[in-house]
DNA sequence: TCTTCAAACGCGACACTGTCGCGTTAGTAA
DNA sequence: TTACTAACGCGACAGTGTCGCGTTTGAAGA
């Protein structure tokens, strides 16, 4: 994540009148690090290495506001298990690795762009966004 | 449903050794039927009708059951919470209107079988299957 | 620096979810 | 009718996510 990006998150919660915690500024840095969905258990190993310890209630709580910001999007995948990743990002999508488990970041080419389209000419419905997630194996496993 | 796949997953059912109970034929009924994701909520709503109680762990592991026999198949939207449906379909697609939660199912035209090779000319990665679900407004909601 | 205020926090309680082991029931075939 | 075992009910359990409430603390102003 750049500086600027960075610098204009906190600007932007800082008009907002919300304070910048201990808890709030790792987490805005973990998400712009790992460029890639986490579990809450994962996020709780990547706080272990601020020596930020907070009760569950906290987190949940920060994550729920970080997401009513935008400054970070959950995804769902097949096991049902709510992840988080970055917001400010271009729009991607996901490979899992249903061996390892391991997620891979994508972006595809111009063409996706007929995906939404490609639907609204057949229902009476107005899409808005997608959810597109690619499963198979990585690299290292196949 | 028709009647011949019915009998079929009865068929392949008995030939696996398994028993064809009253919650099994109701619960293949219910999917055959609507043709839509089901939250576990609904499916217990939806079993009231049919007089059959059962136990919170019954149900779960004969849902398990029928995933492990690919007569059903979990499905992941946004929410996070776990959804399934009758797997014995053509391949498609989903609609989720943000506003009412209505979900409609959705086949894309044939365009669509680029997408997993759009993604295998980048990554060294080996695509078995995809998810890709709409979000926006149905045509009431909008 | 000191005061003030609300955002954020810790804590405990709670309902809900999904799973497991085990003894019992019931579908199926002999 | 008998026998076998898949399927079941039940209770217990850990994990998950939420809530209320009293306390702490970041940030701004005196
Ligand atoms: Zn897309
Ligand atoms: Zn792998
Ligand atoms: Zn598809
Ligand atoms: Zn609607």
């Amino acid at each position: 994540m750049a500086d600027t990006e960075m610098a204009e998150i906190l600007y932007e919660l800082e008009v907002g009148g919300h304070k910048l915690t201990p808890l709030r500024l790792a987490l805005i840095e973990i998400f712009g690090r790992q460029q890639r969905p986490l579990l809450l258990e994962e996020l709780g190993k990547l706080l272990m290495g601020t020596l930020i310890r907070v009760h569950r209630a906290t987190l949940y709580r920060e994550l729920v506001f970080l997401e009513s910001r935008k400054i970070i999007a959950t995804v769902s995948l097949e096991d049902g298990k709510r992840r988080y990743e970055f917001a400010d990002r271009d729009h991607h999508h996901h490979l899992v690795c249903t061996s390892c488990k391991k997620i891979e970041d994508v972006e595809l080419k111009d063409d996706e762009h007929g995906l939404d389209k490609l639907v609204k000419t057949q229902n009476d419905f107005l899409i808005t966004h997608h959810s597109l997630e690619f499963f198979g194996l990585c690299g290292a496993c196949k």
